[in-house]
DNA sequence: TATGAATGAGTCTTCATTCAT
DNA sequence: AATGAATGAAGACTCATTCAT
């Protein structure tokens, strides 16, 4: 009898409600938990009713996913807009020290989002696969943007994997705070130097 | 009101009683995630009924953490038993190397261990400091050890901090084969690579 | 973390769904006791889901406590709404007459209400304050009456408080029927007679 | 298989244990009422195992049935025992106080058994019946007394009746300290002098 | 389009009772 | 006779999703 089908909207109106649950459900799963978020929360956040929201998306898994879409490149892959203009090998450790300043704003925007999200990976081989594909396009990008700027070591894709690993871990920790007895500015430092010499 | 007495049992079949709940309940939240297993799964693949595991556990977070004292430092901290005997510093790559495989076989072992654990260490503070207190452990363990057989780098903490990061990435990769596009050989080669020119 | 939230209804059709469900839930636990009444029994006496009851009320005790204030009054004070008007000395015989029919007819109403009610003052203080409170209400207002019709004996309070308990008595024994060998409509006047030399 | 007879006890040590259970049991029920009071409890608190309650009692409630046999009318029916012996009728009235007293005491012994069981006799027509027959059985004795010792009204039975009941509200009232506003001493003198004019 | 009341399957947990030893 | 570990049915409560308006 009823449709059942998911309304992509139209109008002006519809679109920013749509984005206001997008928004809503989004953070609220990364403060607090896919879990531990319910829906009338979300709907309630937006400042829409909860019926409303099934219209718009086909589940609650479905908001999370298009939060996905629309937030987590500037959350995981900060560097994926990394600018394709040339650069000099001297200013590569700057570079990387703006990167991982970057990196550290968008991570406490978010708290639990980068776990949330991972763990669901593991449930969700659709999601999994974006982040897949997402990580090695910035891999690929970002070899492509060194290349260009005369790096020439062998295995680059590799290199350049490990490095954002390295990166990943080193902000996860600083925003964490997770010891006190590491040093994160020299840590943050030993990372800087140790990429570059992976990398160069 | 009610007895809420947790038991701990003393007889050899009530242990391997106990234990099985444990194996059970962390393999299936490692498997699909603490929200997705229920406690009468828990039971059924412990072989045992639903009530037995009140009696054992508080409640189904529990079981968790009995899994994680049980398990986790196989999974977290292969190194933690780092052998405290002497070695030459030319084999400090094939350390590194036999270090990896110990951590990947045991990554195996338990699926989305590594996230769904880290993932709780958000909305559960005594899980995180359980955590935090173990990884600062493992590397002051293996602080002493390098200090021991004469590696006299600098921050030597911090060194280890990040090399111990590199491997649980690159591990995880390889357990998880994310990516077709990365020649996990050669990645782990620069790994080894890196990480002897980080610290030596 | 879940929204825990208690709706007050406000649309004419929830409120009478309320109603129902306190009424429902009111009637099975006097019928059959707090512990015997389930709340899908419940529900589905109030033509109801099992959900909808936890939006109105926070706990299964919650709409016990709504129906004792919705009908206790009538159960255990049917006296607590005594006409305030003049009545004359040699007419009271007759209106504890009617006091006393009008509150074995409530007491029909609800089998069980009395006692259980009672028990549960003793596991629930807010219960028991509140039964205190209304308890000493109806005296304060009878002795009030009393003595604006002329009543003068000393200790009013204290004589009321005894002929309360003594209709309390005789009602429940007349509801409940416990005794073959007892000739209620003789133990009903003797009470009146009684009552009567104890207050005139 | 297994013979599912209840075990009378004959050996002088099974009948300890036995009692020991009846104690437990029912000192556990009158305290935190019957719905409150777990098996493992009663076990643990007789000092047996909670196998073995169930060799002597078909199950729970036939513990509580066994402990109202045993005691209820020591709670209940402080002048079962009235002495046959002659009274003076001017003495009537301490005797009175003596009975009130002794009522009091028992009633300290076990706050909720009263309600916990007289809320019981509804759900369960075997204790109903017990109760009431033990009523009847303590106005006839007590009838008998008064009429050995001179006391001519008519309908004794009824104001019997009458008057425990009213000694019966009393006692609660005392034990539970129900009423700040009410005076007891007041309180028991006006029912002692009641009940003199009513009886005698 | 929009509301938010309503649904009911699903989950954790308890406890009277049974059973292997 | 005794133990206490084990059972599993039952019950309170939650929440993603649907539906009447």
């Amino acid at each position: 009898m009823s449709s059942n089908e998911i309304r992509e909207p139209v109008q002006k109106r519809s679109i920013e409600k749509k984005e206001k649950i997008i928004k809503a459900g989004f953070e609220l799963i990364c403060e607090n938990g896919y879990h531990n978020t319910d829906t009338s929360k979300i709907a309630k956040k937006a400042g829409v009713s909860t019926g409303i929201v099934y219209q718009y998306f086909k589940d609650k898994r479905d908001i999370f996913v298009a939060g996905l879409e629309k937030y987590a490149d500037n959350i995981f892959y900060p560097m994926i807009d990394l600018p394709e203009t040339k650069f000099d090998k001297k200013d590569f450790p700057d570079l990387l020290r703006k990167m991982i300043n970057k990196y550290i704003e968008n991570h406490k925007l978010s708290q639990i989002a980068h776990e949330e999200i991972t763990a669901m990976t593991h449930s969700d081989k659709t999601i999994a696969f974006y982040f897949y594909k997402r990580e090695i396009e910035m891999t690929n990008q970002i070899v492509k943007t060194l290349k260009n700027n005369g790096f020439k070591k062998h295995n680059l894709e590799e290199r350049v994997h490990i490095a954002t690993g390295i990166i990943d871990n080193l902000c996860h920790e600083i925003v964490y705070h997770k010891h006190d007895e590491i040093d994160y500015n020299v840590m943050t430092n030993i990372v800087i130097e140790n990429i570059v010499n992976l990398i160069n």
